[in-house]
Parts: structure tokens; C-alpha cells; sequence
DNA sequence: AAGATACTGAAGTCTATACTTCTGTATTGG
DNA sequence: CCAATACAGAAGTATAGACTTCAGTATCTT
């Protein structure tokens, strides 16, 4: 197991932009190369290549160069800190809204 | 059911910050006032209140004021469109990542 | 009533960041 | 070989945002 031990916050800042929400929307739907991604959203391949970076700083998408081909595609290690970072607050959060649940009811 | 449609963009953003996630932790212990949370984070109370401003816009915490105090919790709304977001994409993701692993296996 | 407490709101500062353009540098197809 | 392609890197701009301070306004406490 590659350690992966990917920090939340570079994970939510990445995916508190829109536009990499749209580029990790778009490569859940398959591998593209930095051009593919760019055409859409219809700014520079420059601005892709630094979202991409954000992106695989944080474990939420890899990349390799083939030729002069750059393809990007979803990581796991990002989604999975993600997920980690949900489950370890879920009981804490269960339990007060449980309790806020009972307040709101008497109101 | 409160509609509670909170777009996911901003409860991301809201989670970026690492004061923000500090509250958010802070606030799954139980509720606390705006001076409670202020002074273990070391920043002002003003700064607090504007991060409650951003956690309360996005359905992640919810506050009241009785008196002079503004005694804050944790609300469920965020939360479950987080939950939402990620059960929407992990299908998408599962099935990418698994092929990945396939080509990982080649290598 | 008077001072301490707990915020609220406006306004300013200062840094981060989401872009851009411009200029390379490898590749690849004809 | 040469033009088009696909990106990489540096540098600039412009806006957002995370703070602060300063000046209120209620509300407790004694």
C-alpha cells in the first residue's frame, strides 16, 4: 500500500473550486488528456496544468506523459482520505444531531 | 423535510479552511459560544463570527442567540450533502479506480 | 446605575489563488 | 524537414478571503 496518508485539507480546498469539480466530474467519466479537459470549460490548458496540479498534490487525480500527451485520471488517495475523514466524524456528528433532532422537535 | 438543497461547492470551500474544520471539530463535542471557540484557535472573536457566518450559509453549523451569548452547534445539512456528493460519485469512482488497479497490476 | 461581558458591523490590510499572456521545448504528421 | 500540436514554466493581474482594529449595542452582574 502506497502510504497515501493524504492531509483533508488540500483535499477540500481542491474540491471547494468549481472548475476542478468539473475537471474530477469529467475524468470520472474516463482518462483525458489536458487539451480534452481544457476545450470545455474553455479556459487556457495553462490553467488546466495548474488545477491539475492541485488536483494530484492532494491524491485526487494522477497523470502521465506519453509523448507529448499528458493523460489525467482519478486517484484514489484523495477520495479515500475523503471518505476517512467523513467516517471518523459521522459517529461524533450522529449523536449530536440525534440530540438536536430532540431539541428541534420540542420547538 | 427542510429542503436544505445546500450546493456542495461551499461546504467544500467552508472545509478548506483549517479554522473552519477547528470549529467544526470543536462544535461535534457539543455546542459552545462564540467566545468558547474563540479563544483555544487564538483569533478574535470577529474572525469567529465571520467563520460562523461561512459554516451557517452552507447548512454545516447553526447557531442562536439568547441574551448576550450566540451559542453554536453542528448542523446536519452540510453534512448530508457531502455524504450525498461523495455516494453520488463513489459508483463512478469504484468502477475507474478498479481499472486502474488492473493497469497498476500490469506495471 | 455602572462597569464588565458578549457579541455585531464596518472598514482596512495582506496574502493566496485563479486566471491570463508570453515564451520555450518536445513530439508528430505530411 | 517543417509546421502544427501539446504541453511546461515564468511572470503578471485581479479578485476573494482570512484576518485585524475600532466603534458601537445589548445584556448581565454587583
Amino acid at each position: 500500500m502506497k502510504a497515501a496518508k493524504a492531509d483533508i485539507g488540500p483535499v477540500f480546498h481542491a474540491l471547494g473550486d468549481p472548475t476542478r469539480r468539473a475537471i474530477v466530474d469529467r475524468l470520472s467519466g474516463g482518462p483525458r488528456s489536458v487539451s480534452e479537459l481544457a476545450r470545455p470549460l474553455g479556459i487556457t490548458v495553462t490553467a488546466v496544468a495548474q488545477h491539475l496540479g492541485v488536483l494530484e498534490a492532494c491524491g485526487l487525480a494522477q497523470s502521465h506523459k506519453q509523448g507529448r500527451v499528458r493523460t489525467c485520471r482519478i486517484a484514489p488517495a484523495g477520495f479515500l482520505a475523503l471518505e476517512r475523514w467523513i467516517g471518523e466524524h459521522r459517529g461524533r456528528w450522529e449523536e449530536r444531531l440525534d440530540r438536536l433532532g430532540a431539541i428541534l422537535a420540542e420547538d
